[in-house]
DNA sequence: CTTGACCTTGACGCTGCGTCAACCCTCCAT
DNA sequence: ATGGAGGGTTGACGCAGCGTCAAGGTCAAG
């Protein structure tokens, strides 16, 4: 007769797992001796090395009682089952593994690289730590909602880095912001170059039709997020409603420039 | 300003895992409004983005606000770890998936195929399935506890049935336990082959010597194994006793022969 | 006014045990 | 006889990451 310890040694588990199996019904309780403690026959040891083997093998506690009693068709039918699990599970976890090769501090986090060339651009042309920021969170709300096409619209973006007057814009912003001017000056040659730029994409068909969008949701989070980042953004929306133009980032020409 | 059932399908998450990432403190709490709903800022959604993509990558929830506010040093350090725990894990179920393909129901559970081709062999022979069974359980314990000595005993071991001798022995004794006389006459002839087999096993050289083997207790485990399968075995003990052997799976001989 | 879709807190469930806590039993050396 | 080490006993919480009720309060629309 062995008691828990001994049996627990002889399969190669922990008494703790034992007393487990116990409680889930999976090893019957043995009889007690005089002083209350377990005593097990040579067949819980055979019944928990079997159970053991199963476990190893990755079947969940809760359907190993069902194997041991399963004949042997319906038994290969569950360890398909249960290797299908397995499948997915590794799957799952190899995909965790590439996704956690891209990943890197700062920029390019929850950014796919095309994106991160962008804002890397962006800082080499001027722009100030600040802006960079918040075009990056931008672009991170951009990048949840349009996971594929963000990747299309990059090489635009970059390009346009290239006109000496949105190199100018970002530049004067970045002062702006920067600065703590509650009326700065600039903001006005701000707006006079995003409308000029608007104009330019108007004239060139480039201006977005709003059925093109199916969500307006990640302009107005981004609209709230420059806002929220620094108010003077919204002093900046006013210069360009005043002139003609709707937005600040998706641009609209209003219907009537309004009579003031 | 979002309701968190807004915030949570921006970032492609339940609501019960924003709640979750409040209550450990991953995420800040955000103001609540007069009915007492949390309104969430652009700022939230941009927090909450990061923390999938980590969680996505398979980074514990316990380490991503560290991650989030680790410099790139520190948090490629991290990702390494994380990688680490990936692989493993990876390996586990992998290691899974090989043990698993090789389930089989009944004899092959807990036992190498060599021990399956022993059994296999010796129901061949005429042996019973009570009797295959009790052989499979002394054997599992036997795997248990020498997993890779075991397979270099099967070759002798099956060569052992081409033995008429051992045939025999295999034959009366299924005869003997699938009846259910008390004390079976036949009990003596099995006795007979056994001493006999442990002679030429002596002769040969071939009795295991208690040195040899560091650990008593398979062998015991054993002999309670048969005797609680079948108490006749207790008899068939006495028997060999009478005929100067010690045990009835590992011989021994007796010191003095017992004066009667 | 009702209905249905959201929101709130609180709490248990899942998986397979690890790890106290607080106490009892046995065996061995002194 | 005694004391201590090393077993055993039940009971309970903890872990990771939420899912899923329960039992409500709120909001927008018909």
């Amino acid at each position: 007769m062995l008691t828990i310890g001994q049996l627990a040694a002889y399969a190669g588990v922990t008494v703790r797992a034992v007393r487990h199996y116990h409680q889930i019904g999976l090893l019957p309780e043995p009889e007690r001796d005089a002083s209350g403690y377990r005593r097990y026959g040579v067949t819980a040891v055979v019944s928990l090395i079997k159970i053991r083997t199963l476990a190893d093998a990755g079947v969940p506690l809760s359907q190993i009682s069902r194997m041991l009693e399963a004949d042997a068709s319906a038994f290969a039918e569950a360890i398909r089952t249960i290797d299908d699990h397995l499948r997915d599970e590794i799957q799952r976890l190899e995909t965790s593994r590439r996704h956690i090769a891209q990943l890197t501090a700062g920029d390019t986090l929850a950014l796919p690289p095309e994106v991160a060339a962008y804002l890397d651009r962006l800082r080499s042309i001027g722009a100030s730590q600040r802006m960079v920021e918040a075009e990056r969170d931008g672009w991170i709300l951009v990048a949840a909602r349009w996971p594929d096409r963000i990747v299309e619209w990059m090489p635009g973006k970059i390009a346009h880095l290239d006109d000496p007057q949105v190199v100018r814009l970002y530049r004067v912003l970045s002062e702006i912001f920067d600065g703590d001017e509650e009326d700065d000056p600039r903001l006005a040659e701000a707006a006079d170059i995003m409308a000029c730029l608007a104009e330019q994409a108007y004239a060139a068909g480039e201006v977005l039709h709003a059925e093109e969008v199916d969500d307006d949701l990640p302009h107005d989070l981004i609209d709230a997020l420059a806002i929220e980042s620094d108010p003077r953004v919204r002093r900046l929306r006013e210069l360009m409603r005043e002139r003609g133009w709707s937005g600040w980032n998706r641009m609209e020409r209003l219907p009537k420039p309004p009579p003031d």
